[in-house]
DNA sequence: AGGATGATATCC
DNA sequence: GATATCATCCTC
């Protein structure tokens, strides 16, 4: 069992966070037996700034989480059936966070998880966790070998198309050739 | 291409 | 208080 990734991981620039993050173990810890994933895919949300972010509205009670301290889950439903994960960089105040998009099943996954609602739906991911401490020990994420520069591929976000210039930025990254990635 | 389904932001 | 919109997924 590897070491839970600490406070100073998640506060640091978004994108070089994001990037970090591949390769790297989600765990949720469900009545003593540890479902994981290997995170192949993520996406960036850099600020108010950041025409997509979610927290380019300012800070209200659905954003509050993302202007929070770092290392923190930002769980969000979307179209009324769905949960989105985010892990919240920066420090307090900033308002950035790393969207999941896909992982690679390590153990005890049903179900897929090449897609931000369906790694969700896999870890039994909602609402309740929103808010929730990553050093904790019940979701965390784990340490686990970078995914090296050259197999990191960087592409325009998914379902952004509203924000502008901000939808072609290349602030999504995910591991060349993993058939788990969502949108290859 | 379109529908499901509910929270939320943004208007009155 | 109404309504338009949504960082998705599935079926057609």
């Amino acid at each position: 069992m590897s070491a839970r990734l600490e406070r100073s991981f998640y506060a640091r620039d978004t994108v070089v966070a994001a990037r970090d993050l591949l390769g790297k173990l989600l765990v949720r810890r469900i009545d003593g037996v540890a479902l994981s994933g290997r995170i192949v895919e993520v996406e960036a949300y850099l600020g108010p700034h950041d025409l997509a972010a979610h927290s380019s509205r300012g800070r209200t009670a659905r954003t509050a989480v993302m202007f929070g301290p770092p290392g923190y889950a930002y769980v969000y439903m979307i179209y009324g059936l769905h949960y989105c994960m985010n892990v919240v960089t920066e420090p307090e105040g900033h308002g950035a966070a790393v969207l999941l998009r896909a992982l690679e099943p390590a153990g005890n996954i049903a179900g897929r998880t090449n897609g931000p609602a369906l790694l969700c739906r896999a870890l039994s991911i909602d609402r309740r966790l929103n808010g929730h401490d990553l050093l904790s020990e019940d979701f965390y994420i784990a340490d686990a070998p970078p995914v090296p520069a050259n197999r990191i591929a960087s592409r325009p976000r998914i379902g952004v198309d509203y924000a502008g210039r901000w939808a072609r930025r290349l602030l999504r990254f995910y591991e060349k050739g993993n058939s788990f990635v969502s949108r290859p």
